[in-house]
DNA sequence: AATGTTTATATGTAGCTACATATTATTGTC
DNA sequence: GACAATAATATGTAGCTACATATAAACATT
């Protein structure tokens, strides 16, 4: 009755985030098993469950061994955010790339650092500012604390001529990974080393990451006027 | 020689992510074709198939036909970011939920969001604003406009009881999903909503939504000062 | 009725085969 | 040498079997 012809996971993927979308299955409601979704699509269990899965990661159904298959109730807006590094992201606009180093040297960690990095102590850190650019105007300011336990080559890179972000992300691989979105008021240093007025709301990213249990480096990002984020789902 | 006993997906995944991070594979460099580290870890190659796909998702690594499989040069840093009902998120913090209407009705869209919603014209769409309050103080100040033609049923919803946010996403699955994240300095009227200073640093979640080509809603949610997104990733 | 135990069952995983598909690499032709 | 046709090859996909695992539902026990 139906087509027998080529049912790619992909298909049936497509074919039951339909039903969800026209209300045939409406939140909350259970799905049929696996296997009777193969046999009405004649393809076989294995492609139904890859379907699935990717339903399952993409947050449009949730399921439960036993439980079955169910249609998110509360649903969320997933999002996948990509941060490339920033000599990337600025090539990308057609910019030249400039970096900048404002300060570099040994410190001890703040109070907030250590809670950032989950730190059981205030240790010894390298601490980096410096200044992305894009045609030579200030893009992004970039305050850094790189731990010189876990990455003690760090010290051994002459951070005036190349970003740390881009040595760490080049020879530091994570395992672990934090990101933070919020919006701050320019204050006195950021504005003068960002060239806006005083008070200009900027986007700041937070990002930490660590190797194991180790931490690796923490950065503050705070962004120009004007910078967005983008990120998108779906087809 | 080695043990033969349970190899998950997930540990072969682990296994040749170790490598990546230990610098036994490094940036840009080749690995072996699955066959041959499937033989190595004794294990199938839909085995390394699999943790191979999960590590190109998650941007370790990049895979292509005949090319085979090498160690992403310029790693990006990938998150997932999942933003709840917003109803859900005032709960998820102990706090009871509140909402407020404040305007509402038949308009036509002004030409920013024509182009946000790439509509070929302007047209008359239903502008809601609201308030989402966060024990009785507020919490997140919502800018939306809702297609009527492509969710007429909005039409029939008292807005003044129930966000059309909850109504939306329970009731108008979207297959396409945009989203923008910037700061902006509360002007007099976001000021005023929102009971904050005039010129307070505001973090902005713009999401629009489409089915198909379709649009449904564009939103422009002006969160309170402090408020962060955060994300993560690994494990 | 409350609690603990067993059973049934839907999804998850591992392994296999076979073929599809996209490229790279090679070969052949002008 | 330039370019087109061909072969080789690594990943991608579909299908199958068999078993693992979590857990909801049924049953038994107090």
């Amino acid at each position: 009755m139906c087509a027998q012809v080529r049912h790619s996971w992909k298909d049936v993927r497509d074919q039951i985030h339909r039903r969800v979308l026209d209300g045939t299955y409406r939140p909350g409601d259970k799905l049929p098993r696996d296997e009777d979704i193969a046999e009405a699509l004649g393809c076989a269990r294995s492609t139904v469950q890859r379907a699935m899965q990717d339903l399952s990661d993409a947050g449009i159904v949730e399921r439960k061994r036993k439980g079955g298959t169910h249609v998110r109730a509360d649903p969320v807006s997933r999002a996948t955010l990509d941060i490339p590094i920033t000599r990337r992201e600025v090539e990308a606009h057609g910019a030249v790339y400039g970096y900048r180093l404002v300060a570099c040297g040994l410190a001890q960690t703040p109070m907030q650092i250590v809670t950032t990095l989950a730190l059981p102590a205030p240790e010894q850190m390298l601490h980096v500012q410096a200044l992305h650019l894009s045609d030579a105007r200030p893009y992004i300011y970039e305050d850094r604390w790189i731990s010189t336990r876990t990455a003690p080559e760090i010290l051994n890179v002459d951070l005036a001529r190349h970003s740390a972000n881009e040595w760490l992300v080049r020879n530091k691989p994570y395992s672990r990974y934090d990101l933070r979105l919020y919006a701050i008021s320019a204050d006195e240093g950021a504005a003068d080393q960002l060239d806006v007025d005083p008070g200009a709301a900027l986007l700041v990213i937070e990002r930490t990451t660590w190797i194991g249990d180790l931490p690796i480096t923490t950065v503050r990002s705070v962004t120009t006027p004007g910078y967005q984020l983008l990120a998108q789902s779906g087809a």
